[in-house]
DNA sequence: GACGCCCTCCTCCCTTGGGAGGAGGGCCCT
DNA sequence: AGGGCCCTCCTCCCAAGGGAGGAGGGCGTC
């Protein structure tokens, strides 16, 4: 099952969002959130299940991205996108660098609503038409489409990849270390770091992203330069 | 990287496969064993990697199908082929039935013997072409092609469904007992009766191998009877 | 009614996983 | 020569995972 959470201070804007969700995503459990106290609660008790947060800019305890930012500390794993009534360029922009899914507008049609949710769901990036259509004046689009996805990978070492390819294949610390033939507290100080720089709590969950993130296909390249 | 293992008395045969796995599966380990005995020790050293066992029906050790069976008890997750001059239509649907993932006759030309290899890695099943061409005279077919990959599946009941799916999401015992708001000790119960109904042994094994089953679809399927 | 299966929950016990913190050696770059 | 990064390994500690074994209640079948 699908669960959502939307975290906005406006109990009619949630129906709204519901009444949406209801209509074009049935089976989808939605989770709500009247500020960004009560919405990391409810992250903290549903964090396993829940499969993306739409946060909103203007809650009452959490002034613009800095709501992001707090999320994106307590769990970096966790896939949030921004809905908001902004539409400022840079505020786009900065929500994506911190981490942010995707940017909702307010005033983005139903059916587009829809296409957004389906497609932050099945893990693709939404980003307003306005912002995709006309790439940024100045700077050439500083790593929006392409570094979210495998910035993580890149910031692993080689022995990191190695561990990391053992591991998200179902082996033990123990058996990585044997096939590696170091210590097994050495496999461990790896997966640590592994765990720390993918932003993930546990390896089980490093191994759903690492079938998320096509590590096979991200090793052969990397060997490939 | 791929490793396999074969396990063969004849020194000049195993170097015969590795011949043919260097040419055609370049990058791949192969370790060999002389007798059953010595393939369960190199077993136990290598089974997180070793992706694919290939098995001679004739050591000195084990008779026809015993080994097999022996290999079996001791390592249910782990892809067993066999590997046998012998192509009785019995044997080899009696192998399959005990769970090996492919039957290769010794006098399968090179380049088959190839693409057989490559098939059973890829997670397929493989028979020798005539008994894939000539379904049995008798029986149709006990449960060759539809058993192997979702028997595993369908022991498990609703409730170890349930619980199945959240764990293979990367859920914790403690949120999935949240989730389904039972005690954490009846979630361990179910998650010890999944693993062992899926002959695995860590919650690691099951998540990959809920991957390789689709276990979504399998859920719709159940669901829709 | 007795049996069997499922779901529930418990205790006791051991292994595995992961974090914190420290430490030494190799290697590269400045 | 010094600093920084990586790899190696250690100890101490705690949380989570998993097995063994037992137990009670619900529900359907024979």
């Amino acid at each position: 099952m699908t669960t959502l959470m939307v975290a906005d201070d406006h109990p009619l804007f949630r129906d709204a969002i519901g009444a949406v969700i209801a209509a074009g995503l049935p089976g989808t459990r939605l989770l709500e959130a009247d500020s960004l106290a009560r919405a990391m609660q409810e992250v903290e008790r549903h964090e396993e299940v829940l499969d993306l947060l739409l946060l909103d800019l203007n809650l009452p305890d959490a002034e613009g991205l800095d709501g992001l930012s707090r999320l994106r500390d307590a769990y970096p794993a966790l896939p949030v996108a921004i809905l908001s009534a902004e539409q400022d360029r840079r505020t786009v922009l900065a929500a994506i660098e911190m981490g942010a899914v995707g940017y909702i507008p307010k005033s983005t049609p139903r059916g587009d609503l829809l296409a957004a949710l389906r497609q932050l769901l099945g893990g693709q990036l939404y980003l307003p038409p306005q912002v995709m259509r006309r790439p940024p004046p100045a700077h050439p689009a500083p790593a929006v489409t392409a570094a979210p996805p495998d910035s993580r990978l890149a910031r692993l070492t080689g022995k990191q990849l190695e561990v990391f390819e053992l591991l998200s294949r179902g082996a033990s610390n123990k058996g990585i270390a044997r096939e590696l033939d170091v210590a097994e507290t050495t496999v461990k100080t790896h997966v640590s770091a592994i765990l720390r720089k993918l932003g993930v709590a546990s390896r089980v969950q490093a191994i759903l992203l690492a079938g998320e993130l096509d590590l096979a296909r991200y090793r052969a390249d990397r060997r490939s330069d």
